[in-house]
DNA sequence: CCCCACACGGTAAACGTTTACAGATTGCCT
DNA sequence: AGGCAATCTGTAAACGTTTACCGTGTGGGG
């Protein structure tokens, strides 16, 4: 692991100044003779430019962060999934932050915007703090959030829209003539939250059916939790005939209980998620899901920030991502199911 | 997004040289009154250090790369998740490779640590080349491979032990009188394919068992390949009981399969898979799956490389980390399995 | 045959740090 | 009071590039 050499061992070797150098691995209009000694040093030598060096003096690092909670996420994966070649293939590499979805080090990510070591940043906070929105005034480096922002917040934004989401599962149960739709929520001071809860409300009042409390149970956004929220609700109102849950892994847990109850799903009861992840396609009965549109949220951010690393000033924008009703067996029986081709690549090594 | 301020722009303003600002920012011994001065004119001026100016310097980026086959893959998630806290914690940041399983985007990867734009590199190439021993052998900074490597090849080193895997998972099914035990693999010019394969012979021979063609499928690493697989091998041994699958989508495939064909899991047909990704826990039934311990290899790799990067020279490193039989009701039955709880953080946003 | 235009290539400065070295200041001892 | 040690700080070089600027040499036109 010695010393690499340098554009100077080039020059020396090749028996021309630093700058030839430079200008024939840049291309740069030169003489045929010099390029040709320049690169045979080059290649001799087994050349690679230096990007720090390279970056310092250009002020362009070509790399650009994804700043998310948690990488074991699959909502996030799936975004990840798809920023990656898109920012690949513009040649752009990408530095990941896994925040944990703590505050202090998501303010964090965005101050260390200032060390210059990314040119640009996609960042996906849980809830957007005060905070927040004082580093993004005073950020460094074009930002991308994905996720709601403030009215008026000039960055630029891509959104899903669950509320639409949560909208589209409710009249698709209300269809399959499910009356008794109760919802399964994650707490309610978190962003995602909020805003399906409040959709579920809306969605029952347009369809005009009455808003009833002994249907709405709150719990957490995970199996467990999920499944102990829908126990609960079971002893409560034992004759619900639907199941709208606030995500896959709350809707996981809920057939996991009502298979333990001696429910039929979707005959008893129907279930539907939100997001549809992975583990959507992989349960037994698979779950009709929302999806959110995590992979299109996450290539419209990878090109919201490629324009703007490359164009320069612009009015910032705001992209939402409408969300898809993806229905599988949990709603609508297994028989009335094709055989769904979900395949992602596995291998081991 | 003007031009943030530097060490000089500081040193003006509290009065004293650059000199003076570096030392002070990196805490070696200075006048108390010098210290007040800089730290105020840098708090003042929201100073941040710049990260390029730094590592062109130290020759130190505080930065890994990581390059794995598929971000998609749950395999290498797995283990990402474990690599990202562990560097995190030693202050470095991670830079992220999706090469495709493609053999010039890893030498690609390999050669571009030339640029100098990170310390270190975790590497999980699906098959290892001649091209990547050469690489390896010149490789320009410390580099890790989780996956197989010839014997004698230089270079930290984290494996699976797949044939210890594949022997736990056929144990277990012969201990539950299984006799008819069938493998569905993937390709056989693939590193795990191969190596499964043959483990499963070995421990088919360890148990007494003749090893019978018949009972062998090659598909590939996919759902419904595994199950098209296993379609065929019912069409030619219809009284098989159980399905030894080489990894968790082809099992789940089988599981598809098996349910369309009318046969019980586990009574008719019992079904391990192996990789033990979140798909294992999340089916109907449960999967049981053969954990290669994709999360310790992760964890063990960014450890190795941490060493080396902290402490220089030593020899070349091997790890292995042994496998585990998760049990599920796929081969146990629903009722033999406690609750299990695998949660994982999901949020929405 | 001289001069000019032009193509090419070299010198040096710059990007923003860190750090070796030497100079300056302070304080203390004799 | 002078000198020396110890402490602090400033100057400048270095990290490896890119690039503005200028000097050199060539060829062609007058």
């Amino acid at each position: 692991m010695a010393d690499g050499p340098t554009i100077n061992t080039i020059a020396e070797r090749a028996g021309v100044s630093i700058a030839s150098v430079s200008r024939v691995l840049n291309g740069l209009p030169t003489r045929q003779e010099t390029v040709r000694k320049v690169m045979a040093a080059a290649d001799e030598l087994g050349y690679v430019r230096n990007a720090v060096a390279r970056s310092l003096k250009s002020r362009r690092t070509h790399q650009v962060a994804f700043a998310m909670a948690d990488v074991g996420n699959p909502a996030y994966l799936a975004m990840l999934r798809e920023i990656q070649p898109v920012l690949k293939a513009a040649g752009y590499r990408l530095v990941l932050h896994s925040t944990d979805a703590v505050v202090a080090d998501e303010i964090d990510v965005l101050h260390s915007l200032g060390e210059r070591y990314v040119d640009g940043l996609i960042m996906s906070p849980l809830r957007v703090t005060e905070a927040h929105l004082e580093m993004l005034a005073a950020a460094r480096a074009p930002v991308v959030i994905i996720g709601s922002v403030p009215e008026g917040t000039r960055v630029d934004n891509v959104r899903a829209d669950s509320r639409t989401g949560v909208r589209l599962a409710v009249d698709h149960l209300y269809s399959l003539g499910r009356r008794r739709i109760a919802m399964i929520n994650g707490p309610l001071d978190t962003v995602p939250g909020a805003a399906r809860g409040a959709a579920y409300r809306e969605a029952l009042a347009d369809l005009g059916l009455a808003y009833d409390e002994n249907l709405v149970q709150i719990g957490d956004f995970y199996r467990a939790e999920g499944g102990r929220a829908v126990a609960e609700l079971l002893a409560r109102v034992p004759d619900v005939d639907a199941l709208m849950c606030a995500n896959d892994l709350i809707a996981l847990g809920a057939l996991d209980v009502l298979r333990a109850a001696g429910k039929q799903v979707p005959e008893d009861v129907a279930v539907v998620g939100m997001d549809d992840t992975d583990l959507a396609a992989a349960s037994w009965p698979s779950l009709t899901s929302v999806s959110l549109g995590s992979a299109e949220r996450g290539k419209a951010a990878a090109e919201l920030l490629l324009d703007r690393l490359q164009g320069g000033d612009r009015e910032p924008r705001l992209v939402t991502v409408p969300p898809r009703l993806v229905v599988r067996a949990s709603t609508a029986g297994s028989e009335a199911i094709a055989y769904e081709r979900t395949d992602r690549k596995e291998g081991g090594a």
